[in-house]
DNA sequence: CTGGGGAGGGGGCCC
DNA sequence: GGGGCCCCCTCCCCA
């Protein structure tokens, strides 16, 4: 009589007293075959670990939950929520620090206070420290962020920037044939998501484009020569989320984890994002009418939901009075102002609310709309291009190549016999743009869009992307 | 390779 | 709070 088994892994029915060089005799009962064995390695070491913290997070949840152990109060706007300072120990630079000064105190309980963000906050920003799970959504995603940068919660924030620029997927995403579209695609997909948990899953799905905005910040010496984000790292947001807790399971890789780099450093990389870039090459006309629009919208919902104080730093004043002063909650940087504020944070969110109508490049501020499109497109320099003296009305002219606009002292257009590029006078004084060209509904646009005031988010209701040559001001300015 | 200038972008602050 | 100005810095192009 044969004794018959059953491999636990394959289901494979192994005869026990038949030794072939096909399975192997574990504990001399188990027979596994080989290939199981091999699985059960690769799985042990690949899965095991983060099982087993998922494991244990699970259970120190319930245990919160049940208080049970718990030693840690924390007081928000009058409500206590408990917690275990080992736990908080590992989630937070703050909560690190607080309970370093009070370490020989093991068997007291620790109480804390906030007053800096609500207690639907923190209960958010506790519930992710004891799951994993960040619950964001368009209305507290500042909130959340700027408390966690309170509580030095590098990974939170790290979470909070990746649904920020998801959400604000502005920038134009360049397709395969080189031809710029809008993004309502993936905005559609952070719309969708915004009101759901922040599950690593959608983490990993933000567009390429967002990508490359946020590692702009965090990976820009190594993105130089790749920002097109093919052979790019990836995010520490996305790395981070391949464990059930990494506070807990690395007391966070403060490499990882680096703060956003000085703004100085950032515009290293400027060119290279093509942002702004939404010159088209076929001769079809966009209106990114809907887009501008939907865009505008998503950044003032955002805007609007900043607190009140969105960081206080400890400065004085010269009189020893306390100065209160706004903290961006993606960098170290403050400002007095929480306008000032409002401004810095498109250069985090890479929101370009002013399109130039002439070239489609678009800017940050409306006065650097207005210098360029007076600098490029409308010759407004009394300054010869090409010997630089000054030059008027009289002993200058100007000369239009493209959209762009300059002007030549009528000694430097002799030389350089740029006779029949320059502009006709009175189409200049009539804001013509294009010289000698005829006038074009495109030129009209152009002509308009400087002479009304509406150019910043007023004029993505007729905004429209007019083709413009490939020239070299083009992909020079850009 | 290098220096100068143009263009773009960000901060401070005044109106 | 928004608009605007000034200043400074950085990058890129070109001679």
């Amino acid at each position: 009589m044969r004794k018959v088994g059953c491999c636990p892994f394959h289901s494979e029915r192994v005869r026990l007293t038949d030794v072939s060089s096909n399975h192997i005799t574990v504990g001399g009962a188990l027979r596994l075959s080989r290939e199981a064995v091999t699985s059960i390695q690769k799985w042990s070491s690949a899965d095991m670990s983060a099982i087993h913290q998922s494991c244990l997070l699970k259970q120190l949840d319930q245990q919160r939950q049940q208080e049970l152990f718990c030693d840690c109060n924390i007081l928000v706007e009058g409500q206590i929520f408990r917690a275990h300072r080992n736990v908080l120990y590992g989630s937070s630079g703050y909560f690190r620090m607080l309970l370093s000064q009070g370490a020989k105190d093991t068997l007291e309980s620790v109480n804390a206070s906030f007053d800096v963000f609500s207690s639907e906050i923190f209960s958010i920003i506790l519930d992710f420290i004891y799951s994993g799970h960040l619950e964001l959504n368009s209305s507290n995603v500042i909130e959340v962020m700027s408390a966690a940068s309170y509580l030095q919660m590098n990974d939170v924030i790290s979470y909070c920037k990746t649904f920020i620029k998801s959400f604000l997927d502005i920038s134009a995403k360049e397709d395969g044939e080189g031809r710029y579209l809008c993004l309502s695609d993936s905005m559609e997909r952070a719309h969708d998501r915004r009101e759901n948990v922040m599950e690593p899953s959608t983490l990993c799905d933000v567009s390429m484009s967002s990508q490359t905005r946020l590692w702009e910040h965090q990976e820009e010496d190594h993105i130089k020569e790749d920002i097109t984000g093919v052979s790019s790292p990836e995010p520490s947001g996305i790395q981070q989320n391949s464990s059930p807790h990494p506070s807990l399971e690395s007391q966070i890789d403060e490499e990882q984890f680096s703060p956003v780099l000085p703004e100085r450093r950032r515009r290293g990389s400027r060119k290279r994002t093509a942002t702004s870039r939404l010159v088209t090459e076929d001769t079809s006309l966009i209106d990114l009418q809907g887009v501008v629009s939907h865009c505008s919208q998503k950044a003032d919902e955002l805007y609007a939901s900043l607190p009140s104080i969105v960081g206080v730093v400890g400065v004085f004043n010269k009189d020893s009075t306390p100065s209160m002063r706004y903290k961006c909650p993606f960098c170290t940087h403050t400002v007095k102002r929480k306008a000032d504020l409002k401004r810095h944070l498109r250069c985090h969110t890479g929101e370009r609310p002013y399109p130039c109508q002439a070239c489609s490049k678009r800017f940050t501020r409306l006065e650097h709309l207005r210098s360029h499109f007076e600098t490029i497109h409308q010759a407004r320099k009394l300054v010869c291009r090409k010997c630089k003296r000054h030059v008027t009305e009289i002993n200058g002219r100007v000369v239009t190549e493209g959209t762009r606009r300059y002007r030549l002292c009528d000694v430097c257009i002799q030389e350089s016999g740029y006779s029949e590029l320059i502009t006709d006078e009175d189409g200049e004084k009539e804001g013509l743009l294009l010289g000698v060209e005829e006038e074009t509904s495109e030129n009209r646009e152009m002509t308009w869009a400087m002479d009304d005031d509406d150019l910043a988010e007023d004029s993505g209701t007729d905004l429209i992307i007019q083709e413009v040559e490939d020239s070299d001001e083009d992909t020079g300015g850009m």
